[in-house]
DNA sequence: GCTATACCGGAGCGAATCGCTCCGCAAGCG
DNA sequence: CGCTTGCGGAGCGATTCGCTCCGGTATAGC
């Protein structure tokens, strides 16, 4: 065997293949949630299931990766609210950026994979950087006082799983995805308004604790 | 044979594994949305797996069972929210109500069952009750305008199935479950006076058609 | 008591689906 | 051409599904 082999011939098509596998991965899990199967991940690709198995040694794998990626979006989004000037506009690009991103694709499989070194890191930057996006509106006094960034994050959570965009994807009602992300946009609207300061009566019970969070990545069933 | 044979022996203990086997179907639906198996169902229940299917021919004959009462219990929020005076009292009562219901079983099943006639039935009596609290909340100008009926529902929906409990649920940690339902209850709050007049801007895009909803009960993929 | 009967629980069937392995083949390079 | 490299997908064992079927058990009448 030589030193220096001979360089890969099909090197390209390869990358090409594991950005369609990221993407379809991520789109069969929005659509299918926890029961997600590989080989409708590698369909939707349009690639074998032998080359998913090749870049990624398991199901397990493909999906961290998955996750690492989706926690940058996250912090990006966050970042980029905090590069506003005005609390507010940055509070509300991180709400309406998080929803956009879609379901991804870590709500559905919290709990079914071992975390990473690098979720960890990610995951600390973007709560670090929505306190400080919450803690700046309180500030300047547009955020209605008694909401938590716990609160935030449990709003955007709840707001970003669809049951009707997913259900209407299931059926394959493409023509209804307009008619339903708008839907969802105005109800987006309803939250942020019910966000803004000054509030009429304050929140009801205690404000929730981080454990709702980090707790649901522990072992599963 | 003689002409009126003997009393049935056991049914009271029939009875009895009817209403346990309706409630734990409830639960399981909830739980495991639409892969729940009956399998799961009956041992919830307490019940063996002979005798859900003695009472109940199909799977799908109990989703429908279920489907009716789900859709009563909606339907009596409504006309609940109308007997109260006040408009807005009357609206969030509705609103909260159908939340607590949990998610009723409908959202997950939709599309995989067939209608029944008391399916439809309660379905347009509860639209007729919603669309008069809707009404009516305008008229008392204490209902953001630009709010229809169907945003209503459709904010609704949103907040009824949470993925957070939901997950919770699932690894067995009862310990969080009350925390996780005041989260829940904190958002609804803030939804709510997301909903209330006046809007500090409208809503955007056009408001949702009802055939977001009459489209979702169609044959499924 | 005993018998007849209505109802119970669950082992287990065939079918479907899962994650994953393995291998014959095609495409690009010297 | 020969060699390498990555490709697609048939198919494995395991699991889970909805559902059937039957031996057993509790109860009402005699």
């Amino acid at each position: 065997m030589t030193e220096h082999t001979r360089r890969a011939p099909r090197q390209a098509e390869a990358e090409r293949n594991d950005r369609a596998l990221l993407q379809a991965a991520r789109e069969v899990l929005a659509l299918d949630g926890e029961h997600a199967s590989v080989a409708r991940i590698a369909e939707r690709a349009g690639v074998g299931i032998g080359s998913l198995y090749r870049r990624y040694r398991t199901k397990e794998e493909l999906f961290q990766r998955l996750c690492e990626i989706a926690l940058d979006d996250y912090l990006a989004a966050a970042e980029q609210g905090l590069a506003d000037d005005d609390p507010w506009a940055g509070l509300a690009h991180y709400v309406t950026s998080s929803i956009a991103l879609g379901p991804g694709s870590l709500g559905p499989i919290a709990g079914t994979i071992a975390l990473t070194d690098a979720m960890n890191a990610s995951s600390e930057r973007a709560d670090a950087a929505v306190a400080a996006l919450v803690e700046r509106a309180h500030a300047a006094g547009v955020l209605r006082p008694d909401v938590t960034a716990a609160d935030l994050e449990l709003l955007i959570e709840q707001l970003t799983k669809s049951p009707l965009v997913d259900q209407l994807n299931r059926q394959g009602r493409t023509d209804l995805a307009e008619a339903a992300r708008n839907a969802r946009a105005r109800i987006t609207a309803i939250a942020l308004d019910g966000l803004r300061a000054p509030a009429p009566h304050p929140l009801p019970g205690d404000p929730p604790g981080y454990e709702l969070f980090t707790e649901r990545w522990k072992p599963a069933t």
